[in-house]
DNA sequence: GTCTATAGCATGATAGAC
DNA sequence: GTCTATCATGCTATAGAC
């Protein structure tokens, strides 16, 4: 039998994940992982602390492989840019990886943490941004001096893009049907779209669209006057 | 002075997005609203009664714009497919029209629907799904007619990667200092962003990335033997 | 129909015994 | 380190005033 603390651990990472954070109580937590109610607050603080637990747990091993994998293209690039695929690949692979080895339980995990993302008013949005603090600067500068004709906006913007797609995917894929069908063979074709459609937006020309053509067309369209 | 049930979703909706939706009780939103506490209940049927009237109040004519936006896209061109960038505009101008001719309370909604589309657990989510029930086959349609080459799923995924782009950058926006800044011409530039990165990732040759390559690459620079 | 006052129950947090 | 008891607060429901 494991210790209160990592049972608490993987009851809350599951119920989360499952049932949602808010809707998930502390009495359901401490029921699930046979502790007192007061366990939770005693090894971490409070409910906010033990999600920031359950995510750190994770995310730490995750990251560091993210920045290990970038490093490693790094080197092998020399002083020429490391091609965006690379770059993609080493900020896709380690979590992919971890949904390979965890099975089920990193499926929920991948799940907390996209929504945790998308609150950035919750309380612990901080503590969870902080994890990203390196990885949010390696990575840009990757990109920034990959896409040299970009300015450093756009090039952000871009790589936002790019997180929001591996978010929403990791948070969606199970209802899509598009991670869950035959699990490995269709997590290999996802992991593999979602580089090839970033490859090919972060490349875009920046000067491929013209808001105002689209606009006059609208209004062309609909046969507005001017 | 409006009416009560006007003054609740109007409060409802501004602490929803200012402080997360758990964050906000019932008692916060009627004290603003100089309402009683159980007009909730009355009007609404509960929290979550309201959190639906929020976003259906503001989501129902944005939809409707889209899908009219389609419409007219369409019949312009006939029996040929829809430039793809005709598609993303249909999709993401009504939003940002909204933004812009709703203001402050416009981005507020916008990063509510956010949070409540990254949480597929949630009670309200069925709801929410409902109001793109429309879109999705819409959209779906038109992308896969543009796209022949690509098969279904990959037609959908691509899609979805779009819409979490969109999603994520009304979420974030405001905090990543590309949207906040000067209001009006930033969006402008991000609206064309996200266009531009869009056509580029749908457009994107479905063969461009071999996975195993990258593995072998990953592998090699490790120094791993085989 | 519209709104108010209030009661019932669940939750997160904490104090203090062991 | 663990557990019991308890508190303040939140959501829901309902009875009844206007």
């Amino acid at each position: 039998m494991s210790d209160t603390k990592t049972r608490l651990l993987d009851a809350a990472e599951a119920l989360f994940a499952d049932h949602g954070i808010a809707a998930t109580s502390l009495r359901d937590i401490t029921t699930q992982a046979e502790a007192n109610l007061a366990a939770v607050n005693y090894h971490f603080g409070g409910k906010d602390g033990l999600l920031t637990a359950v995510f750190g747990r994770r995310l730490r091993p995750v990251n560091q492989e993210r920045l290990e994998l970038l490093d490693a293209f790094e080197s092998a690039a020399g002083v020429s840019p490391v091609p965006l695929d690379q770059i993609l690949y080493a900020n896709l692979a380690p979590p992919f990886r971890m949904l390979d080895a965890s099975g089920e339980s990193g499926q929920r995990f991948m799940r907390i943490v996209a929504r945790i993302n998308a609150d950035p008013a919750s309380s612990i949005h901080q503590a969870f941004l902080r994890h990203f603090d390196e990885i949010r600067v390696r990575f840009l500068e990757a990109l920034a001096k990959a896409l040299p004709e970009l300015d450093a906006d756009e090039v952000e913007r871009r790589f936002h893009y790019s997180l929001a797609a591996m978010f929403h995917t990791f948070c969606w894929g199970p209802q899509i049907a598009c991670l869950c069908a035959q699990p490995h063979d269709h997590r290999e074709r996802v992991f593999t779209s979602l580089i090839e459609y970033g490859v090919a937006g972060l490349r875009a020309p920046s000067d491929g669209v013209d808001l105002d053509e689209l606009r006059g067309l609208e209004r062309a369209i609909k046969g507005v006057p001017a």
